[in-house]
RNA sequence: GCCCCGCUAGCUCAGUGGAUAGAGCAUCUGUCUUCUAAACAGAGGGUCUGAGGUUCGAAUCCUCAGCGGGGCACCA
């Protein structure tokens, strides 16, 4: 890749002038303007007081030593700056050498990880707050696919606490037409589980309250992850693994995790319940058993980490939680840590939440929108790009899928000379970058922006024959065409590439 | 009260301590007899919330303040 050819080039030349143990962060990004070139390092001012030299000379010196292997680029120097410009005969060969999955990259080495996100109680349907982190898990899972880890998606499914057991008693009420019990739930589709219920559970209506609740809890619970599934599977999320809650107490890891924190001291037991915290300090602890001998969720976590990091050996887990619960990152961080997991295998994303003009849904109270409402009106494609871009913008979407779908077929040799046709393929260079930054900062957001400015360069080049027809991809010369078709080969591989990542579709014809 | 996240153009948001802070939308001006208008070319629009500090250099790092969102359960 470009970007690390010049890096390492430029550390050559650095040590070549002396400086070897203290060397400074030595920053490499895109310039600001063009006009610069496509790449620049501030590494000579950051150098000036070590070598007591003035930027503007060490710039010289290091434009005269450094040497590029694949003689990629040019080098500058301007104003205390290196700048590199990416060379027109490379930029050229880069063109026809892009395939599809161009960008790809070995980071992960195979390393084997799950993502964990969505995971919502299972007690409604989504509603467009879900949509957001379901989508940026699942955009995560594919730029880490895409470079070189072994990804299993997994939807923890909340089973077995007090809100779906208000869940099952509000659908018992509502089969009973009685009014939801205190803190249950008013939404109309509980009325629709019970008459579900009813049809599809026979006997159930005479069963006493005791015997029925958890009958209707689970059959509720299913129906409505049926309904997620089909939902993001609209979306176009798939899971590898749904994992019940109440499993990990019917394999006993529930009980096998408290045991080992009790040997380690990080159990407690008072007021007659089971408490978790730092052996000598009672500030922070935290309930996993009530007293009335039922497991808090964070019990049933314990056993989910064991679970994960021990019986299923995930060398590392990435979590994507919504702000709200942001403040439970500590506590789980120092449960893994307590168990005998590094924390750093232990990665949480928090993303905001997504709140209504009228103020925060609630899935209680009934007052949400659907996911399923916004796919409905927007389409799935613009439903996924406006999460990623954190922003509505459908123009964008609309944009990059019709450039793609229009762009031709054929493929041969290079006679791009125009700068508007360099362009494009300088953007192409710039992808595996963006891949990269995007996957080490985990910021999936990257990808829809880069479409932007591909897309915002394709259409500069495509249009140029608008004012002068000689500039069009298909004209009198057959090789110059070919030429132009090979670009827009390269760049439909590179779009497609992108758009896959944010599993935004790219149809071959609108 | 304590803790997290945020505050950048009218709006929604990008912006790994580096050069003149960017995009989309909105506004305004041009461009459809052509493989090309769901588009393109261009214009206007900024006290980067405020005040200090660190630095050769701060939207970016630190401190304080303000505003907004979220969290501090034997809820999840």
């Amino acid at each position: 890749m470009v970007r690390e050819s010049i890096r390492a080039a430029l550390v050559d030349a650095v040590r070549g002038m002396g400086v070897d143990g203290d060397m400074p962060d030595l920053e490499l990004g895109r310039t600001k303007s063009p006009e610069l070139g496509d790449y620049a390092t501030s590494a000579p001012q950051k150098l000036a007081r070590v070598l007591r030299e003035a930027p503007d000379t060490i710039a010289a010196r290091l434009v005269e030593t450094i040497t590029i292997t694949d003689g990629a680029v040019t080098a500058e120097a301007v104003r205390g700056y290196v700048n590199f410009r990416l060379r027109d005969d490379w930029l050229r060969d880069l063109v026809s050498r892009i395939e599809p999955g161009y960008g790809a990259q070995d980071i992960g080495h195979g390393e084997r990880l799950q993502v964990e996100f969505g995971s919502i109680n299972p007690t409604g349907p989504l509603h467009i707050g879900h949509g957001r982190g379901v989508t940026i898990g699942d955009s995560i899972s594919r730029l880490l696919e895409f470079t070189g880890h072994a990804v299993e998606r997994e939807y923890y499914v909340n089973s077995d606490n007090t809100q779906t057991r208000r869940f099952g008693a509000s659908v018992y009420a509502r089969l009973h037409g009685q009014e939801p019990p205190e803190g249950g739930y008013l939404g109309e589709y509980v009325a629709e589980m019970a008459e579900m219920a009813r049809r599809d559970l026979p006997e159930i209506e005479k069963e006493p309250e005791a015997e029925a609740e958890p009958k209707l809890r689970r059959y509720a619970m299913e129906k409505v992850i049926e309904q997620i599934r089909a939902s993001v599977a609209r979306l176009g999320v798939r899971y590898d693994n749904w994992f019940w809650e109440d499993t990990i107490w019917q394999s006993g890891l529930g009980w096998k995790a408290i045991e080992r924190l009790r040997e380690a001291g990080y159990i407690k037991e008072r007021d007659g319940a089971l408490w978790f915290g730092e052996p000598d300090e009672d500030e922070e602890d935290r309930v996993v058993i009530r007293a009335n001998g039922q497991p808090t969720y964070f019990a049933s976590d314990l056993g989910y980490l064991l679970s994960r990091f021990e019986e299923r050996g995930f060398h590392r887990v990435i979590e994507v939680w919504a702000a709200d619960h942001h403040g439970y990152v500590a506590r789980m961080k120092a449960a893994a840590e307590a168990l005998g997991v590094e924390p750093e295998r232990l990665v949480i994303i928090i993303h905001q939440l997504v709140n209504l003009k009228e103020g925060r849904m609630s899935k209680r109270a009934g007052r949400f929108v659907t996911l399923d409402e916004l796919i409905d009106r927007v389409g799935s494609d613009a439903v996924r790009y406006f999460y990623l871009l954190r922003s509505p913008d459908t123009t964008i979407e609309t944009v990059a899928t019709q450039q793609h779908s229009r762009l031709p077929d054929k493929a041969d040799v290079s006679m791009l000379v125009q700068p508007w046709e360099l362009d494009v393929a300088r953007q192409l260079a710039f992808w595996p970058d963006v891949v990269e930054d995007a996957t080490r900062l985990r910021e999936p957001h990257r990808i829809p922006y880069y479409v932007h400015d591909l897309a915002t360069a394709v259409h500069r080049f495509y249009h140029a024959g608008n004012a002068q027809s000689e500039y069009r991809v298909v004209v009198d010369d057959a090789n110059l065409t070919r030429a132009r078709l090979e670009l827009c080969r390269a760049a439909r591989h590179t779009l497609k590439t992108a758009l896959d990542l944010m599993g935004v579709s790219a149809p071959e014809r609108m």
